[in-house]
DNA sequence: GCGGTCAAAACGTGATCACAAAATACGGCC
DNA sequence: GGCCGTATTTTGTGATCACGTTTTGACCGC
C-alpha cells in the first residue's frame, strides 16, 4: 500500500460536536469528529497511511483516544487496515466506486423523500430549509468559481446533510454518512484532477425547487440525477489518470 | 434506560474469524466477533446494559480489547450510549423498525441480484450455492419445529449472508450487516413472544429456486417478500406487548 | 546502482493504573 | 413504603508502559 510520507497536517474546519452529557465531549469524540471531517472533505487522499501515534501527535492527545477514533472510522469504512494492521484511508477501486454509487442511489433519494415527509405540510418549514440550502449552494457556486476544492467538498456535504438530517431517520443517515466517508477522499482527488469547473452542473437548484414545491417525485429525481452527475465526474476523473 | 441485572453470559456460537496477517487474530477482533454474534443472534435483548469491565470479565480479557470491540459495534449501530456514556444494546422503536425495514428493502434485493451477477453463467456455482442454502434452510426448518429460537436466529442470518457474501460487494455487505445487527436483538424478543411457529412462512425456498434458475427478478422478489414477511412478524410481535 | 544485512525506529496492541463522575446501596426519618 | 442524604461501588476514559512485530534507513559489498 502506498504510504504518503508528507507529515500529517489536518486543518480544522468546524467545531467538534457537543457532549452527550454534562461532562463535555470526550477527547476521543473530538478526535473522531476532526478526523471524520478531514476524511469526508478529502484532506486525506485514499491510501494515505496513518497511525495511532501520528494522529495522537497531530491532535495533541494520547494514543487511547486516537485508537478509539480510528476503530470507529474503520467500522464505517472510512479507514482500513493493511495485512499487518497498519491504518490507512480506505482506497478506491472502480468496482468499489460502482458499489458506492449504487448504494447512494438506493438510499439518498429515499432519505430526501423522508425529509419531505418529516417536514409535513408545514410550508414555512420547507421554505426555511430551502432558503438554507440555497444559501449553502450560493457559497458553493462561489467556491467553484474560485477553484476552491476544499470549500467545495465541505459545502457539498453540508448541502446534502442539511437536507438529509431533516428526515429524522438515524438509521438511514448513518448508512449514508458511511457512504460519504468512503467517497470523500477520492472525490477530492478527482476534483483536483478535473478542476472545480467540472462541478457546475449539479442538481442543487432542482433539489431546492422540488423541496419548496413539496414535490416528492421531483425531489427524488433531482437527488438521483445529482448523484449520477457527481459519479459521472468521478468516473471521468478515474480514467484521466489510471 | 432499563438495565438488566442478570449477570452477563454470552454463549459462543462459532469460531472467531481468522487473522489479517501472520499474527493470529488480535484479542479485540475475537471479542468483537463474539459480541457481534451474540447481538445478531439476539442473545442480548434491546436496551440490555453492558460495560467495558463486564464484557472484559466475561471474555477473560483486559479492558482495552473490550473497549475497541464496543466502539466498533457502536459505530455500526448495534450498541448505543446513554447520556452518560454507559453502553447498552441498541433499543428499538416502531419508527426505527420502519426505517430498518425500508433500508433492508432498499439494499438486500440489490445485493442478492449482485450475487447472481457475480456467479455469472456458471450454473455449477449457482447450484453449489443453492445446495448450501437449501441445507441451511432444512436445518432452519427443524429449529422452527423444535421451537429453538436461538438456532433459528443463527441459521436465518447464515442463510442470508451465505447468499449476500457471494456478491463480492463489501460496501453493500457492510451496510446490510449493520442493519441486521440493529434488528437481531429485537427479532429475538419477538420470536420469544410469538413462538417459532410464526416463522414458517419464509420465502427461503423461493430464493433457492430463483437462484438455481438464474432468475434475477424472481430472486429480488423473493428476498423482498421474505423481508416483508419477517417484518410483518416483527410488527405483530411489537403490538403484542407494547 | 543494486541487493543484502543489521540495527534502530515505528508500529499496534494489551495491561494496568488513576481520576472524576455516575449509579447503587443503605440507613434513617416520616 | 417513599424520600433523602451519605457512603460505596461501578463506570468510562485517558495516560503510560511494555512487548512483539514490522518497517525503515544506513552501511557495505559487488
Amino acid at each position: 500500500m502506498t504510504a504518503a510520507k508528507a507529515p500529517l497536517r489536518i486543518v480544522a474546519d468546524g467545531a467538534p460536536k457537543g457532549d452527550a452529557g454534562g461532562r463535555g465531549a470526550a477527547v476521543h469524540e473530538a478526535v473522531y469528529e476532526r478526523l471524520r471531517r478531514a476524511i469526508m472533505s478529502g484532506q486525506l487522499e485514499p491510501g494515505r497511511a496513518l497511525s495511532v501515534r501520528s494522529l495522537a501527535a497531530e491532535f495533541g492527545v494520547s494514543a487511547m483516544p486516537a485508537r478509539e477514533a480510528i476503530r470507529q472510522l474503520a467500522a464505517l469504512g472510512a479507514l482500513e487496515f493493511t495485512p499487518t494492521r497498519r491504518v490507512a484511508v480506505a482506497h478506491m477501486t472502480p468496482r468499489k466506486l460502482s458499489e458506492l454509487c449504487d448504494a447512494r442511489l438506493a438510499l439518498e433519494p429515499a432519505l430526501a423523500a423522508r425529509a419531505l415527509t418529516a417536514l409535513g405540510d408545514d410550508e414555512g418549514a420547507r421554505e426555511k430549509l430551502a432558503a438554507k440550502l440555497l444559501s449553502i449552494d450560493e457559497t458553493l457556486d462561489r467556491a467553484i468559481e474560485q477553484g476552491d476544492s476544499a470549500a467545495y467538498a465541505r459545502l457539498n456535504s453540508e448541502f446534502h446533510f442539511a437536507l438529509y438530517e431533516a428526515a429524522r431517520a438515524p438509521v438511514y443517515l448513518g448508512l449514508v454518512e458511511s457512504l460519504w466517508l468512503q467517497t470523500g477522499p477520492f472525490m477530492r482527488v478527482v476534483i483536483g484532477r478535473l478542476g472545480t469547473a467540472a462541478l457546475e452542473d449539479d442538481q442543487h437548484k432542482e433539489v431546492v425547487e422540488a423541496l419548496r414545491a413539496g414535490d416528492r417525485a421531483k425531489l427524488e429525481t433531482a437527488i438521483r440525477d445529482d448523484i449520477k452527475q457527481g459519479m459521472t465526474n468521478i468516473a471521468r476523473g478515474y480514467s484521466s489518470n489510471e
